[in-house]
RNA sequence: GGUCUAGUAGCUCAGUUGGAUUAGAGCAACGGCCUUCUAAGCCGUAGGUCCCAGGUUCGAGCCCUGGCUAGAUCACCA
């Protein structure tokens, strides 16, 4: 419909001031709720055009349209605003075809392959707050893409290599050699995460004894034992020691088994999952091709740096002196192999905004290098998750862990549904179901409602919200009409297949329908943003409308049967079209709650 | 110091190509509504110098300039 209004709106322009127009300058949007009308298109624009005042404008316009386009009810003009009303018969029928064929997604003309990267975990320490963000964004806004229509595959980087592996490692060999997370009785990733922290505490003992002892703080750091062998065990590692490698991977296995299980609980899934220590020596000859090509410089010491002065980056180092790979070489490589292996399209990095240079670099440099793509890749930078005392430190054990935030969640979810007492007539793994379900609703909404770039705040002591603007309401609000639809059923009554063109609906009925029709300019506009916000706002924004709806008017006791049917049908696309946007938060929507 | 990001109600946040007298929600506070389709709901009251100062124009919370505050980053870590 708005493409249509579009091009009256450049018709009606050259027809009555003859002048031709781009069909982008016409702007329209929804009319505000205060003034009457379904869609809005602003004049001023064409003002100077006509060379007319900006009402005298509007109606020119608004009486082209009305003559051009049945559809139209009526119009008005306020200053320079020109309010236009469609028919009932235009919004039962735009009602009628939603239901009919309306499936969630809402495809764009140009459809891209895009690889979404998200989690992207270390393996020396469990999953907290912070992944759970970058888990939910990468997973929403996977799908977002899918339903605009995209090719969408989604990858996990785990960085399964490095020192800060080791420094486990090397705990597990001080303090629990023979040790397991079965012994301990742990999941496996917690179990290498309290490794993680004995190291450090190990360390900072021994650089403390060193500093007492007459050392200077640098040398003490450099010299602490448990630092030494940590630092001798990634040696080990990069030279394929066989015992080294063997307790890598005991100890990494530990680790993947206990995040199969947050992944799992959590709902999140990748098509690939890519491992830092096959991926680190990529990019080397990139580098080193880069520059003969003069992209690069090299220094006395054998390093190779990229001189990015004049871009206002600084100069960035590409090749250690050794000529070993760094972070930057090795997403040189990935880049250029992911793009020319999978013909992508496009390559979205879910990445934190801690990463913002690095990206800017990251592209900068590969359009440098040549590459055609480097334009396409795009880092989607969200901000950290800050505790009010700060930022979050695994190393000091002042996280919000991912496994107890939803165990916690999860038992404030199932307390208050056995105090309303709605779930009686289920059996308690459907019980459990429903309170994981809301619980994962709470949390997941909460994270993304909220503009993916700004940093947040989580208080662990104040509770996640289950009322008000939160993943449970809309939940409720879901579960309320699926209880409505099971009473009509028995009743005999079905949601009928579609509406009569003659139905007499109120005011609310019709904002309802506008809300629904709503929707797939909201999925086309998120995609284009990736923005996981917009969908969790309408989503409220309509089921809080149907609230006051609900509130106001009956369905099952309707004055005909007639009506019955229609708000029958009007409740169902609500529903379905709540369950839908949810899905595109990675949320669940009950039947019941 | 350079670069980047953010600053809207007591708190958490919407407000997207600049739009329409009175800047919206939720939480917290206060007051109402359950023999009527689920009260995890609905209605109402109260709460604001949209960080500050200039500028651009028919019009600025949004754009530009300068400042203030907070954070990130500029490593032969990833």
């Amino acid at each position: 419909m708005r493409k249509r209004i579009r091009e009256i709106v450049v018709e009606a322009v050259e027809v009555l001031y003859g002048q031709k127009i781009d069909l982008k300058i016409v702007q329209i949007q929804r009319t505000r709720k205060d003034f009457t009308g379904d869609l809005t298109i602003v004049v001023f624009p064409f003002v100077k055009l006509a060379k007319k005042k900006p009402e005298d404008c509007a109606n020119d316009i608004g009486l082209y349209i009305k003559n051009n386009l049945e559809q139209l009810s009526s119009y008005n003009v306020i200053k320079g605003f020109l309010n236009l009303s469609f028919t009932s018969e235009y919004w039962l029928e735009r009602l009628g075809n939603i239901h009919k064929s309306f499936d969630g997604n809402a495809p764009v003309d140009q459809p891209e392959k895009i690889m979404v990267e998200f989690s992207s975990p270390n393996t020396n320490k469990p999953l907290h707050l912070g992944h759970v963000r970058n888990n939910l964004i990468g997973d929403s806004v996977s799908r977002i893409l899918k339903a605009a229509g995209h090719d969408v595959m989604r990858v996990n980087l785990v960085n399964d290599r490095g020192i800060h592996i080791c420094k486990s490692m090397q705990a597990y060999l001080d303090f629990d050699s023979d040790g397991s997370p079965d012994k301990a009785g742990m999941k496996g990733d917690k179990y290498v995460g309290d490794l993680y922290v004995k190291f450090d505490q190990q360390y900072k003992g021994q650089v403390a004894d060193l500093i007492e002892s007459g050392m200077s703080e640098d040398d003490a750091k450099q010299k602490a034992p448990i630092m030494q062998a940590a630092k001798t065990m990634l040696q080990k590692w990069e030279a394929g020691d066989e015992e080294v490698h063997a307790l890598w991977e005991k100890m990494n296995a530990w680790v993947y088994e206990g995040f199969d299980r947050t992944y799992e609980k959590m709902g999140i899934e990748f098509e690939k999952t890519y491992y830092e220590s096959n991926t680190y020596k990529s990019g080397r000859e990139i580098v080193l091709n880069g520059l003969e090509k003069g992209v690069f410089y090299k220094r006395e010491d054998g390093s190779v740096w990229a001189d990015l002065t004049d871009a206002k980056l600084d100069e960035k180092i590409v090749l250690r002196a050794d000529g070993t790979s760094l972070y930057m070489t090795q997403d040189i490589g990935t880049a250029v192999e992911r793009f020319e292996n999978q013909q992508l399209d496009r390559h979205i990095y879910v990445v934190g905004n801690e990463q913002n240079y690095h990206f800017q670099v990251l592209k900068l440099i590969l359009g440098r290098l040549g590459y055609p793509w480097a334009e396409k890749i795009q880092h989607m930078s969200y901000g950290m998750v800050e505790l009010p005392e700060g930022k979050m430190k695994s190393r000091e054990g002042k996280v919000v862990d991912a496994d107890d935030l939803i165990d916690d969640m999860i038992q404030t979810s199932s307390d208050m549904s056995k105090e309303l007492g709605k779930l009686e007539s289920l059996s308690d793994d459907e019980q459990y179901n429903v309170h994981k379900m809301i619980a994962l609703g709470a949390l997941k909404y909460f994270m993304l409602k909220v503009d993916p770039k700004k940093n947040m705040i989580f208080n662990p002591k104040e509770s996640i919200d289950f009322n008000g603007h939160t993943g449970p309401f809309i939940q409720y609000t879901h579960a309320r009409i699926r209880s409505v639809v099971r009473k009509a059923k028995a009743m005999n009554i079905n949601v009928p297949t579609s509406v009569a063109e003659d139905t007499k609906m109120n005011d609310k009925e019709l904002d309802l329908i506008k809300y629904i029709d709503q929707f797939e300019i909201v999925i086309q506009e998120a995609a284009e943003e990736l923005d996981p916000g917009m969908i969790a706002n309408y989503a409220y924004d309509l089921a809080k409308d149907f609230n006051h709806y609900y509130h106001d008017y009956s369905i099952l006791k309707a004055q005909d049967g007639k009506l019955l049917q229609f708000r029958l049908f009007l409740a169902d696309q609500v529903s379905k079209n709540l369950k839908f946007a949810m899905k595109l938060l990675g949320i669940d929507v009950p039947e019941i709650m």
